[in-house]
RNA sequence: GUCGGCGUGGCGGAAUGGCAGACGCGCCAGCCUUAGGAGCUGGUGCCCGAAAGGGCGUGGAGGUUCAAAUCCUCUCGCCGACACCA
């Protein structure tokens, strides 16, 4: 290996190092609280420390930092935190193994391996703001926040039916079962059980949580959508329907077809329902209690398929009907789920596909209330679901559907039999685990006072050093009661850790705060983030929960905000051998492979310009080459641009002027790709202006004032890509540390305007005119420029134009 | 089933309704080299053609427009989310 000597080499394992080193020196990345720069918070998901991180985080961490290096150079007083996610079951899978170590230990040591590779590519933090969720000194204002919800009412503890992960041992929230099966076992069906558990009552929130993905025009449309969806309002009423021989006993039903009433020709009760053994006669016992048994043993996966097909048993009870004194059979059957609406629907076959298909099964009627507008169709072969008019329906009858929904919800009120109801999907947040590695939630149990929170000055309810489940160790659970001072028993479940991610942005405001979770004005100088990026499949869980959160504490005065992200970015994932790359799939790269091959620089483009930032990426190494060759380039430009001239050879014709204007567009262009994270596309345009450059240099381009201001456009806008590179090439021209003083290129508008030409045409089927406008100008405000013109205005004479059209200039021949 | 998204060269992918295929990979040819897994130059959507040139082209079929990968309707295919929520 002989390198001809008449070139200077890029070698990025020599000046790497030495620039990381001089920025951790400088603490370039440290963000002032009090700064006369405008704030920018620039927050990428912080990760669970699971072990050595992929080229797959680093993409996502690449993002940030692009981020946050731009918007430093453009003036901001950026905030670019880390931290780690770090209680959870893996540290404990890991403990369990035969010889596993602490899940303290194990996380720790991760953490210095995560922190170590990050460093590695060239990532800036602010690392005197890491957060950890598994500190004392961070679970501490977890365990208050609980606290908080708790005073707030939020906070309540219930027996009820809850997903069960058998592996795990450990109950889920909703919103981490997925198809009937647990999160992070997608072979592990989920068992219900019958447990007293602490919930955190979301449902509160619903509607503001719905309302407010208003605030959020910078979020995906995808994760709006998902979020609606989640949340589930629907507008109904619930109606009473008094048991036949039963005076006293009603049952309540929701519907959100009130207009459909007078269809309603059976009722079905979940089988979880309180009332069904009430209203099951003798001779029909028997049956349906072996099929509630039945429909309690099954698993959520086989109630919930739509595929089979639907059972149920009949109760021997009649329900009546209030709007029209009908009498209808009450049925039990597990189509109808007791967890939504009140456990009990009003059947209306001809207008609800489930219904029908029940009907159809059981041979019960199917009444026509809802007429399509083609007319009654007496016999109905499916359910008619859409709008319609009304007709069997009495006095309502020539109703359109809506203007029934209202009429029938007033009926209703007025006779005090049923009201106006919203309902939504959303179910409370069960937070308990019955895991070690978790935040103990901060409640104690007396026999005297009951249910007691432990109180603000003992935070924080620390774990006991030793691994071991709480609930088999005594003597950290035995304590005494806050109130009484009797012997009373510490609640042995931690938090979900969900939780620990709900507010971990807030804490880095004020990391070190011990008096309180976060410093309000502080929280209230840096909040709302003004970037967030990570992956989608937070789409529903951390993101709806971390809103929740925000609303409480916005609720409770203590932050200004009552939304936490203005603007979100979902990046995709990086898959190998079209898997999502992981270390447990056993397909990752690691950013030492990554950052050793070609160094950092290189590979930091690589990954942004492998495809669209949003797009998941299969990785292979194919390209990376052509960022080494790109990377060299732009060194020979700008270190030894005499080496280029010498070469000659090129037949492209790059003068001065067209220099000038590629310099002015790529800034342009550049500035506005990077703050609309795309990535691949600017690392494009400034390949254009390196090979533009490259050729003016080769026609004989004089290196003169104008050369120069390109190299340093070039540098500045490939600094936040090639941050060590661009610090070393510019500390070689003489130039002092870029990152400290150097500021975003200005663009010049005015060179890379774009002269526009608004045509007039074909008045009378036949003029022609065009017309110069400025660029810059929008389409409309052409056209009318091009009307208040004494030119244009001879050539209509009094006329009116029948087209006016908006061209480019160069595209003004190809207009007709 | 419902909702959302996406279909562009050999490949990754570019295109405020305005010259489709930027940029890069790969490939072909040449230069320079003792050498090339280095560097440089040129070429590279498909078809016909020696070339000039011509024809066809953004899953498919229609439509709007001076102009459509882009907007509208229908259709096929792929991906994702939700999935008996009354």
């Amino acid at each position: 290996m002989v390198s001809r000597p008449r070139r200077s080499v890029y070698v990025p394992q020599e000046i790497e190092p030495k620039w990381q080193k001089i920025w951790a020196d400088r603490g370039v990345m440290k963000a002032a609280d009090e700064s006369p720069k405008p704030k920018f918070y620039n927050l990428v998901m912080y990760p669970y420390p699971s072990g050595n991180l992929t080229v797959g985080h680093a993409r996502n961490y690449v993002m940030g930092d692009l981020l946050a290096r731009m918007k430093r150079m453009q003036g901001f007083e950026v905030l670019h935190p880390f931290g780690w996610d770090a209680f959870g079951l893996p540290a404990e899978n890991a403990a369990m193994k035969s010889g596993g170590v602490h899940p303290a230990k194990w996380t720790h040591d991760n953490i210095a391996k995560g922190k170590r590779e990050l460093k590695l590519m060239g990532i800036l933090y602010d690392w005197d703001r890491e957060v950890t969720s598994s500190e004392p000194d961070y679970y501490r204002w977890t365990q208050w926040l609980f606290l908080l919800m708790y005073e707030r009412g939020l906070a309540y503890r219930a027996m009820a039916p809850v997903n069960w992960c058998p592996v795990d041992k450990t109950v889920l929230a909703n919103e981490q079962v997925i198809n009937g099966r647990c999160w992070r076992h997608p072979d592990v069906e989920v068992e219900k059980r019958d447990l007293e558990q602490w919930f955190l009552k979301i449902t509160d929130y619903a509607q503001r949580l719905l309302d407010d993905l208003e605030l959020l025009d910078k979020w995906p449309h995808k994760v709006r959508v998902m979020q609606t969806n989640w949340i589930g309002r629907s507008m109904g009423a619930e109606v009473d329907f008094p048991v036949d021989g039963m005076p006293d006993e009603k049952i309540r039903i929701y519907t959100t077809r009130p207009d459909t009433l007078f269809g309603a020709t059976f009722m079905v009760l979940a089988p979880e329902h309180p009332l069904v053994e009430k209203v099951t006669t003798e001779e029909r016992r028997a049956r349906v209690r072996e099929y509630v048994e039945k429909a309690r043993k099954e698993t959520e996966i086989e109630r919930l398929s739509t595929e089979r097909e639907k059972t149920g048993v009949a109760t021997g009870g009649l329900a009546i009907n209030p709007l029209n004194g009908e009498k209808i059979p009450i049925w039990v059957a597990d189509y109808v789920l007791v967890t939504y609406g009140t456990g009990a629907i009003m059947a209306v076959p001809a207008h609800d596909e489930r219904d029908f298909e029940f009907a159809v099964r059981y041979d019960l009627p199917i009444r026509e209330v809802i007429a399509p507008p083609t007319g009654p169709q007496g016999v109905l072969r499916e359910a008619y679901v859409a709008p319609g008019t009304m007709v069997n329906s009495g006095q309502f009858d020539g109703l359109e559907s809506a203007k029934g929904f209202e009429k029938i919800s007033d009926w209703l009120e007025a006779k005090g039999v049923g009201k106006r109801s919203v309902k939504y999907r959303l179910r409370d947040w069960l937070i308990s685990r019955q895991r070690y590695w978790g935040a103990p939630i901060p409640i104690v149990y007396c026999p005297n006072d009951g249910i007691v929170p432990v109180p603000h000055d003992q935070l924080p309810v620390v774990l006991p050093p030793e691994y071991r489940p709480l609930a088999e160790n005594p003597a950290w659970y035995e304590t005494t009661c806050p109130k009484c001072d009797g012997p009373a028993r510490r609640e042995t479940d931690t938090m979900d850790t969900f939780i620990d991610s709900s507010w971990y942005f807030l804490r880095y405001a004020s990391p070190h705060d011990d008096h309180e979770p976060f410093d309000p004005e502080l929280a209230n100088h840096w909040m709302p983030v003004d970037q967030y990026t990570g992956g989608v499949e937070h789409a529903i869980l951390h993101l709806l929960y971390s809103r929740f959160f925000t609303k409480v504490l916005y609720d409770a005065g203590l932050v200004e905000v009552t939304e936490p992200f203005m603007r979100l970015f979902n990046q995709g994932m990086v898959k190998r051998f079209g898997q999502v790359m992981s270390k447990s799939a056993g397909n990752g790269v690691s950013i030492d492979e990554l950052a050793g091959a070609q160094g950092a620089d290189a590979g930091r483009i690589y990954e942004m310009f492998i495809g669209p930032p949003e797009e998941d990426v299969e990785w292979n190494e194919a390209g990376l080459n052509g960022v080494v060759k790109f990377l060299q380039r732009v060194w020979r430009l700008v270190l030894e641009p005499e080496t280029v001239v010498a070469e000659g050879g090129s037949s492209a014709k790059v003068d001065a002027e067209v220099l000038r204007r590629r310099v002015a567009q790529t800034i342009g262009k550049v500035t506005e790709h990077y703050d609309e994270l795309r990535f691949n596309t600017a690392v494009a345009f400034l390949m254009e202006l390196a090979n533009t450059m490259q050729d003016y240099l080769q026609a004989g381009g004089a290196r003169d004032r104008e050369w120069d201001y390109s190299v340093r456009v070039l540098l500045k806008l490939l600094n936040p890509l090639a941050p060590h590179a661009c610090e070393e090439m510019w500390e070689r021209l003489g130039e002092k540390g870029m990152l400290a003083d150097a500021g975003w290129p200005e663009f010049d508008s005015a060179l890379a305007a774009e002269p526009m030409i608004v045509l007039v045409v074909q008045v009378a089927g036949k003029l022609r005119d065009r017309l110069d406008v400025n660029a810059g100008l929008s389409e409309q405000e052409a056209v009318k420029a091009a009307f208040s013109s004494p030119k244009v205005h001879a050539a209509l004479d009094g006329r009116e134009p029948s087209k006016v059209i908006y061209v480019p200039d160069r595209l003004i021949n190809l207009v007709p």
